[in-house]
DNA sequence: GCTTAGGCTTGG
């Protein structure tokens, strides 16, 4: 179904089939039933047609919608990215605006892969056009908002203020600082503001609460002022807050969506806001003031420069008291060398940008005394907006005289120029071009191979916890490119463990049938000693030609105790490696087996010998027990032969009593995750050189078995963040079984070992 | 209670 058009939002609401459900954006989760389900909300990005060479070359566009919901606006997840493949998203380029209303239906829910990067929402929409249901209503027009009630307020043009009169005013920002603590007991905000009249009016507002300072992000943005008190200061007006104040502001982008920002939970807001800010909007994009107020980023940084700069947090470290470092990037590449402020790895929150330094992309911004407070509260990940940040050549304490300076970046102390720092909300339209920027490096970690040079962190790991062995030097996939890819294929991850099963370690020693291929969990102590307890019961000592036999007491009465020997071995070498016992629990037998190499349990069936049921090991040998196969295991036991065995060992008994034997195996199912996507993979025929530890002997051994645990909790430390997790270097198999005459994809971790020290 | 700030570069 093609785009449909609508005039009215609220003839979209009209469009909603009565199956279908209105859904909020931010409670949409991966396990979304989506069927049913619809959502309205703003174009805030509207992305171009491209082809997509990994899918054939069909066409897609990207979009992000925003909830419109103002009284959303302080819930997480409100924006999300829908992508429209094959003719929808021709269709959609031409329909849609940025600003438009879109009522979206029959989507599928995906995980967003960009998730990490833009901090919008874990989920993406998908609409590839066959069923989907796209409903379009253009901004233009007074169609939509909170309320159209008469205005209440009137607005004071800014060559019209009176001195000692209450105002409000509407204006546009041109200069802001950030709230700092004044000399008395409030925050003070300090702002400039301008309109139409072209005349410039200081602001200062006081609060001790900061939730109730205007949340402002750039010059440009407009401002809302409710009951201000107008006076004279310096032959200028100049506005106060007074009794019964607010201030609601916005961004000052032309042709963005109208949302207001404020922490009020209710203020009057109509559509005359909506056109006034359009208004003011209009006239300051044409000011030079404005205009010619040309961004600044890391390529265009010149030394000695102070200027705002709009990025993303990648990590910080606390240098003393008076110091926080933030590593930060916009995506861009320095004309300058960077400095590299070095850093131990254990002092740094966020991941490590060494792949970035490489690449003179990681800018390190020192932050001075009163930004303290402010930078503390940032979480790598974070898009920041720096105001008045300083760029300084400077020499790395190592670095020789005669080498060129690089550029480092100070926030000073203070607040003169509006000297500052803070967060911006993903959504903020002041960010839709740094993240377009960041997204042509999701690309390359897409997309690229291994080894070209231009890789981000995700394929750095300091300290190797793993190393692959295979010879093949095939490409490294993210994993949201191995799970497209097509099997049989082996190839390279790197990743990390968030989560492994069994989480009981002592439950990945599993039982192998290389015959039947079936596999099992190892028989716990319990039942393997009822086992015992039954076969022992009211037995008599079986009798058989082919063995001589000894019998003595058990402490319990009537319980009889009996070892046979083949004849056959009587007078050879091999003669007490065999050992045929009856009648003794399963503790008893432990016990002999410390003197014994091989002690076969047997139980009598009307006087003649018989294995024990196969629940039970059918050897013990020192500290291990051997199992045999349920299905596979021929009952050849009547006349067994013990002639020609020079050294008896688990498979040479096996055979002589015509027992499949079981192999012991680990398996242990990972769940990977990368940037990009999780997977599920198994360990298994591989685990034995993963470990360095064989299956057999980790079953008898309470040393290996603690070996494999601490091994794992290298590899996914207890109780900690993924970000404290290695980053593992693995090479993956990936093959399809038949799985109820379906081909299933599995994945297995091959060619890789743990790295002993 | 009714000041505070009223832009205007750190100096690491």
């Amino acid at each position: 179904m093609p785009v449909q058009k609508v005039n009215d939002s609220s003839d979209l609401d009209a469009k909603v089939p009565s199956h279908l459900q209105r859904t909020s954006i931010t409670s949409l989760t991966m396990t979304s039933e989506p069927s049913h389900r619809c959502v309205k909300a703003t174009v805030v990005h509207k992305g171009p047609v491209i082809s997509c060479a990994q899918k054939d070359g069909i066409e897609m566009l990207r979009a992000e919608i925003k909830e419109e919901d103002p009284l959303q606006r302080t819930a997480e997840h409100t924006s999300i990215n829908v992508i429209f493949f094959g003719t929808l998203a021709k269709d959609f380029s031409q329909s849609a605006r940025q600003g438009d209303v879109v009522l979206l239906a029959d989507f599928t829910i995906k995980k967003s892969p960009s998730f990490l990067r833009d901090k919008l929402h874990p989920c993406q929409l998908e609409m590839d056009g066959k069923d989907d249901f796209v409903y379009v209503c253009p901004s233009a027009g007074p169609s939509h908002g909170p309320s159209s009630s008469e205005a209440k307020y009137t607005y004071v043009p800014l060559n019209d203020l009176k001195p000692r009169t209450v105002v409000n005013v509407y204006g546009v920002v041109t200069f802001f600082k950030q709230p700092f603590p004044s000399k008395g007991s409030d925050y003070c905000s300090t702002l400039k503001i301008t309109d139409q009249s072209d005349f410039k009016v200081g602001c200062n507002i006081f609060s001790k609460k900061l939730e109730d300072h205007p949340i402002l992000f750039r010059v440009g943005d407009i401002i809302r002022l409710h009951r201000f008190k107008t006076d004279v200061f310096r032959d200028s007006m100049s506005l106060l807050n007074t009794f019964g104040w607010s201030t609601v502001t916005f961004d000052g982008t032309t042709d963005s969506p109208v949302v207001p920002r404020t922490s009020s939970k209710s203020f009057h807001f109509g559509e005359s806001d909506i056109r006034t800010v359009q208004e003011l909007r209009q006239w300051a994009a044409n000011q030079s003031w404005i205009s010619n107020d040309l961004k600044v980023s890391l390529s265009t940084v010149k030394p000695g420069m102070y200027f705002d700069l709009t990025c993303q947090l990648l990590a910080k470290a606390v240098m003393d008291s008076r110091c926080i470092l933030l590593k930060v990037w916009d995506g861009t590449k320095c004309k300058h060398p960077l400095l590299n402020v070095a850093v131990a790895s254990d002092a740094l929150e966020g991941e490590s940008t060494i792949v970035k330094d490489r690449m003179n992309l990681t800018a390190n911004v020192l932050v001075y005394d009163n930004h303290l407070e402010m930078a503390r509260e940032l979480k790598p990940g974070t898009f920041l907006q720096f105001y008045n940040l300083h760029a300084l050549l400077q020499r790395a304490p190592d670095q020789q005289p005669d080498q060129s300076e690089h550029l480092s970046f100070h926030l000073h102390g203070g607040t003169s120029y509006g000297r500052g720092l803070r967060s911006l909300p993903a959504e903020s339209p002041a960010l839709q071009s740094l993240k377009s920027v960041l997204e042509k490096h999701v690309d390359l970690d897409e997309y690229d191979e291994v080894n070209d040079g231009t890789l981000l962190e995700i394929w750095y790991t300091p300290p190797e916890a793993v190393v692959r062995t295979c010879e093949h030097n095939t490409r490294r996939l993210t994993l949201a490119r191995v799970k497209r890819s097509t099997p049989p294929l082996s190839c390279h991850v790197r990743a990390r463990v968030k989560k492994y099963k069994p989480q009981q370690l002592y439950q990945c020693l599993k039982l192998f049938c290389s015959n039947c291929k079936t596999m099992e969990d190892v028989p716990d102590d319990s039942a393997v000693a009822k086992v015992f307890r039954e076969s022992a019961k009211d037995s008599q000592p079986c009798d058989e030609q082919w063995a001589a036999t000894s019998s003595a007491s058990s402490r319990e009465p009537g319980r009889t105790i009996s070892m046979h020997i083949s004849r056959d071995m009587v007078g050879e070498s091999t003669h007490m490696q065999l050992i045929f016992i009856e009648g003794t629990t399963l503790d008893e037998i432990c016990v002999l087996s410390r003197d014994y190499k091989n002690l076969v349990p047997v139980r009598s069936v009307n006087s003649r010998m018989t294995l024990m049921d196969l629940t039970a090991p059918f050897l013990f040998s020192g500290d291990k027990r051997y199992y045999g196969c349920k299905q596979c295991s021929l009952n050849t036991f009547q006349n067994p032969v013990f002639t020609g065995v020079e050294t008896w060992d688990e498979q040479a008994v096996a055979q002589a009593l015509g027992v499949q034997l079981m192999q012991y195996r680990l398996l242990i199912q990972f769940e990977l995750e990368d940037q990009t996507d999780t997977l599920e993979a198994l360990l298994w025929e591989n685990t034995e050189r993963f470990f360095h530890v064989s299956a057999v002997d980790a079953s008898g051994s309470q040393d290996l078995q603690d070996k494999i645990q601490t091994i794992m909790d290298t590899i996914q430390p207890p109780d900690s963040s993924l970000e404290e997790r290695p980053w593992l270097d693995l090479c993956l198999s990936v093959y399809t079984v038949k799985d109820d005459d379906r081909n299933k994809v599995c994945y297995q971790i091959t060619n890789t070992e743990i790295k002993e020290e």
